[in-house]
RNA sequence: GCCGCUUUAGCUCAGUUGGUAGAGCAAAGGACUGAAAAUCCUUGUGUCCCUGGUUCGAUUCCUGGAGGCGGCA
């Protein structure tokens, strides 16, 4: 009895493919080797979701985008936000679609955090309050830091020796949780395991730091020469702001620091980005290293992917 | 050639009234509860340009030298 119960469930298990790695590791070639006609891509770029942000977020091209389907690119204005619960919903939907359809659900790109709210499992705390989450910020503006991490010590203790209190950004959404739900969001439960209802195989790339870097520096001068510059013109005359939150993204922000201060030329700001980068790519390594049940292989490696992926019950090309 | 300033961490620079040094940035490691290309935490990094002298002790004061910058020729 029990064991038709797991049978049957294990059965209708959803199966996909999670495919990850730092900036400019070189995900999308190892894509087309793999996956040209099995597979449809599903997007975990936090920037790769907006309209115009296409050079600097390294979007895949109009060609590999007609060869492979893929979904969650260019779904969001850049002043729109895009979360990762809209992103964990999304999803859900459509890799039974996929599925539907006889192709490999293939969720790749960069996002860690994305990417960890869909393999353990979405955060039940509610979702952000844009209209709450600014009386929140005007608050801590008047008050101060130390202001809002006494408070959050007498909401929600917990979450207070959990933060920092420099981290105005962690103690201002642990105050909207509060103030939207009512309860403290140390009281939404947490997941350390990856969910059962889905059977993901996650597989991390990865290249030594010499090798990655110089790819990064080659990828920023090829992004200038592709015409970034141009690109953020034309954000800049739909009336880009720093507020829009597309324009937290590298090779994009550090265009208003260029403004600011004045003096930079287009070198300096090139220098900035690929520093930007490579500093990204490192924070990513940290979050991917930390996520259980994940292989990595060095993109070059297309065998022995393939062999992983049979031995998982996937068909590759 | 002369005069002045300067030489300290990978970079920009503080500092030690003489007891072998510290910031920012960079780097390395880490965290991550619907903003995450965001945000935050931790940690070093040294022939204090060389040489001789004074001194118990010199990176610090003095002599000489070398490099850099500026001015006058």
């Amino acid at each position: 009895m029990m064991k038709l119960n797991t049978e049957k469930r294990t059965a209708r298990k959803s199966k996909a493919v999670v495919l990850f790695g730092p900036t400019a590791v070189g995900k999308t070639a190892m894509t087309e080797a793999l996956f040209s006609r099995s597979a449809e891509i599903i997007n975990a770029d936090s920037v790769q979701v907006y309209r115009g942000l296409d050079i600097g977020s390294a979007k895949p091209d109009e060609k590999l985008r007609k060869l492979i389907p893929h979904h969650l690119l260019d779904i969001r204005n850049p002043w729109e936000q895009y979360t990762a619960g809209d992103f964990v919903r999304d999803t859900e939907c459509l890799i039974p679609e996929i599925e539907k359809r006889g192709k490999i659900p293939l969720v790749t790109g960069g996002t860690g955090y994305y990417i960890k709210q869909l393999v353990y499992g979405p955060s039940e705390a509610p979702a952000c309050n844009l209209a709450i989450r600014d009386s929140v910020q005007k608050e801590i503006e008047e008050k101060g830091g130390s202001w809002a991490y006494r408070y959050l010590g007498e909401i929600d203790p917990v979450s207070q020796s959990r933060i920092s209190e420099n981290d105005l950004y962690r103690i201002s959404r642990a105050i909207e949780v509060y103030r939207t739900s009512g309860k403290p969001l140390s009281s939404f439960p947490v997941s350390s395991l990856p969910r059962d209802d889905y059977d993901f195989i996650l597989i991390c790339l990865v290249r030594d730091k010499k090798e990655l870097d110089e790819r990064i520096a080659l990828r920023v001068d090829m992004m200038f020469e592709e015409g970034l510059y141009d690109e953020m013109r034309r954000l800049l005359e739909k009336g880009a702001d720093e507020s829009w939150p597309a324009m937290k993204a590298i090779g994009y922000r550090e265009f208003f620091e260029a403004f600011l201060s004045g003096e930079t030329t287009l070198s300096l700001l090139k220098d900035d980005i690929i520093r930007s980068t490579k500093q990204y790519a490192k924070r990513q390594m940290t979050f991917f290293r930390s996520f259980a049940n994940c292989r990595f292989f060095h993109p070059d490696d297309i065998e022995s992917i393939r062999d992983y992926l049979i031995v998982s019950g996937i068909c590759p090309d």
